[in-house]
DNA sequence: GCCAACGTTGGC
DNA sequence: GCCAACGTTGGC
């Protein structure tokens, strides 16, 4: 089983927009870079466990998990020219871009902000804390995730 | 709003 | 294939 933390802006999507969903699930469209898809469409599995990440924020922070349960899918919102992620070069034969389906495991009684996590140790080499890291879709190490797990529970602000 | 760090595009 | 220009991401 992978580990991968996933990015979302909460004004277009957040994790309680996700808890409202039906079932709790939702498909992950409108990912446009390639190395996100790869990691998506290649190695993502059902059963897997992601982070759900906060960006563009206040603060930004990751703030719940989830896990995947439907495996990689042509992302249709690429094929609607109405759509803001419409990409004329993906075609239903041949789609460019790909989704998964995620379903919430359940949302941090604290949110976890960037500057709680720089310091712990447990954590120094992870993507989301390097600078200029923009993957929007990124794999965790198990360590990391269970790291931040705990942090969760502990309640980082105290 | 600023701007650093990326990714993509397109002329050559 | 190089690389400058441009667009986007995302912290602050």
């Amino acid at each position: 089983m992978k580990h991968w933390l996933m990015k979302t802006e909460p004004t277009t999507f957040s994790i309680q927009d996700l808890a409202a969903a039906p079932s709790q699930t939702t498909c992950w469209e409108g990912v446009r870079n390639y190395q996100a898809r790869n990691f998506m469409r290649d190695e993502m599995r059902v059963g897997d466990r992601v982070l759900l990440y906060h960006s563009n924020a206040d603060p930004s922070a990751v703030v719940g998990t989830a896990t995947i349960v439907r495996e990689a899918y042509p992302d249709a919102s690429a094929f609607n020219a109405k759509d803001p992620h419409f990409d004329p070069k993906s075609k239903p034969d041949q789609p460019t871009w790909f989704m998964v389906d995620l379903q919430l495991e359940g949302i941090f009684d604290q949110p976890l902000s960037l500057n709680d996590l720089r310091p712990v140790a447990a954590l120094k080499g992870m993507e989301l804390l390097r600078k200029g890291s923009r993957l929007s879709v990124q794999p965790v190490s198990k360590p990391e995730f269970e790291a931040i797990l705990k942090l969760a529970r502990k309640g980082a602000r105290g």
